[in-house]
DNA sequence: AGTCACGTAGTGTTATCCACTACACCAGAT
DNA sequence: ATCTGGTGTAGTGGATAACACTACGTGACT
């Protein structure tokens, strides 16, 4: 590990969007010791393309055409879990972010952010680290204070009892409360309950909230 | 008009997307005869810039924080209807493609598509042209040569007028109500004539199928 | 043998939904 | 040149649903 030649980090991105990956691309060979070393626009081939070049880190880009990006996260996860992920999204919900990193990913940036944001969190993930921009820190670290092991579960929902995720499975689907009572043939005030004890236990602070986390669970498959 | 003197035309930008802006940049600079004249995030912004630099041309995000797109479109037109409106948009949709144009804009060309078309967009606009990418193209001749019979619906949600679909997708996002009106800058009581409309509109009986449609729309589109 | 999570449900207050109305504006149709 | 209809915006008043808080039996773990 001499300083003064350092090895060439190869990286490639998963995007579907050209202008993006054109801007990362140039964001990248302008760095010395980094190179791209290949694109992909989808699921499959990103998995060739990582399979073939064995890169030390992938870029991704979570909303692609045809394929969940946090499928792909997983997929990686499994099959080269040597190779870094960072996630690049246009989504600045924290759920998403929470979900790529429980995924297997190690870093969660928005196109929001600038591009010298974007080498921040590309230096840091290969360097071993965990890059998340700060929204979503304050968010995550509030509610993981006891930093469970790797083992973990991570996701919250895992903390709810059986009904409780029952309701809340049926919320992201969209059934009011009145309809989820009829369903599961108890009342109204019982399925209220359940509804404020979810939101205790996700540390959500209101209806809209526990409904965006209830859709996002329900629509990104579970766990 | 000498064409060995070309005037350098004058663009600017709005997006919320750093790396698409910087993308932009550099493709627009890299041409003697434009120039970009300033860059916005949001309608605001937007507006403020283009009265004070009067460019040819404005590329516009359709989605944007609080997307307000179509918004501003409409308002350009108004206030400055000699400014040339080119949408670079994530959606695919055709869906807003046409709103896009009717609301005024002279292109609609989606993020998906390499820079070469982005620059030919450009330059068709900025001639005087109207821009679409072919798949748009298609269904816009299909759609104004007959068809729309009675029970066609083909997108019910197509019936929705533009403030409509925002609110329809912002529902379909789990925003409660208020969070709505805040976004948009309206009334709450506004949302909800809104709503009640949509709900008309798509033939939906309560709140929660509102909810359901707007969920399942958001999160794959059609229908 | 006592705490604790779970399933269930009640009370009272506050916020939201809903049905209806209003009105200005613009675009087409007559 | 006027009428009609769709759109964007907002209000009123009554019906519903959400929220905060409390309650209690049951089983589990310590």
């Amino acid at each position: 590990m001499n300083p003064s030649v350092p090895i060439t980090k190869r990286i490639v991105l998963v995007d579907d969007h050209p202008m993006i990956r054109e801007r990362l691309v140039e964001l990248i060979e302008r760095e010395s010791d980094l190179e791209v070393c290949g694109e992909a626009e989808d699921r499959h081939e990103a998995i060739e393309l990582i399979a073939a070049t064995r890169p030390g880190l992938a870029i991704v880009d979570l909303t692609l055409k045809s394929s969940l990006g946090i499928e792909l996260i997983k997929d990686l996860q499994v099959l080269h879990p040597e190779v870094k992920i960072l996630v690049v999204s246009m989504q600045d919900e924290m759920t998403y972010a929470e979900r790529c990193i429980h995924a297997g990913a190690s870093g969660y940036i928005t196109k929001q952010h600038a591009s010298r944001h974007v080498m921040q969190a590309i230096r840091c993930v290969l360097g071993g680290g965990l890059y998340l921009s700060e929204a979503v820190t304050g968010h995550l670290v509030s509610r993981s204070v006891g930093r469970q092991a790797p083992g973990d579960s991570g996701l919250a929902v895992s903390l709810l009892a059986d009904r409780e995720l029952q309701v809340f499975e049926l919320i992201g689907k969209g059934s009011s409360t009145r309809h989820i009572a009829e369903l599961l043939i108890l009342d109204v005030k019982t399925i209220e309950t359940y509804r404020a004890r979810i939101k205790e236990k996700l540390g959500l602070k209101d209806g809209a909230e526990l409904l965006q986390r209830s859709i996002a669970w329900v629509h990104r498959g579970a766990g």
